[in-house]
DNA sequence: CTTGACCTTCCCACCGTGGGAAGGTTTATC
DNA sequence: GATAAACCTTCCCACGGTGGGAAGGTCAAG
């Protein structure tokens, strides 16, 4: 399969394969004598899995670990766990933080009539002094 | 005030008001006979009030937006209410995966503990179950 | 065999942010 | 009043991700 086809398989564009080869994120694709990249489906599942990843805002290097811990069946179970619970705390952070920010600015618009007329407490609850 | 206090009094730094002023985000300062920027308390007041757009997560775009229409008197409630609660579903649809991705990397932390087996079917579970 | 759709590498752009250099200005200290 | 520290200016560079596009090679269908 070449990188065209496995970027569709995936949801992964064909410039971000070739991206996150470059930098690591997955091993150099074999060739082709014409030197076409060549996916199986262990690659696309792979990258996949990425695509999954990066859709939830993971970096690049988050995303090493998740692929390390995703891959290596061979680690001890206690360092996969610590990794994985580690990134599941980071990940209910950010939710909690998302939803804080949604909880304030529902809140906010909750209080706005919006409707023609300027006043909007959106607004002026943003423009307040406090910090 | 010059752009160190105005950065120390709306908390965005000064790289990033300069920024926001190249970017047209902001109206260029005027300047002192040194070329130094100069800045009052309504500049202050813009750039807390882009500071706390910018915690709540909104994109400079929507910030522009926002600030047309926090300096437009005559704007309708409306168009604010609808920029916030666009943004808030925005902010639940990505906690929502963030909790989704939770979940399943504490599946996984409790399942794929290390064994040697070359495939965790958990992983495949993965890789499958998308899109 | 030609043509169009693909592939390759390469450089450029964007955003938002920070680092830092080179050079000018203000302010505080002696 | 001189000097040094702290500030300002513009400029370029970097990052992580992502896309655009050019120049050139390759594959498949007509």
């Amino acid at each position: 399969m070449n990188i065209g086809k496995a970027a569709e398989a995936s949801g992964v564009s064909a410039k971000m394969i070739r991206y996150y080869e470059s930098t690591g994120l997955i091993a150099a694709a074999e060739r082709t004598q014409a030197g076409y990249r060549n996916y199986g489906q262990r690659d696309i599942d792979t990258l996949r899995f990425i695509r999954r990843a990066r859709d939830l805002g993971f970096s690049v290097e988050q995303m090493h670990d998740l692929l390390a811990l995703w891959r290596d069946q061979s680690r001890a179970s206690a360092d996969v766990k610590r990794i994985a619970l580690q990134h599941v705390a980071e990940l209910e952070r950010k939710a909690q933080q998302l939803q804080e920010m949604s909880r304030v600015l529902t809140h906010l618009a909750e209080n706005c009539h919006g409707d023609e007329r300027p006043d909007c407490p959106i607004i002026t609850g943003l423009a307040e002094n406090d910090r």
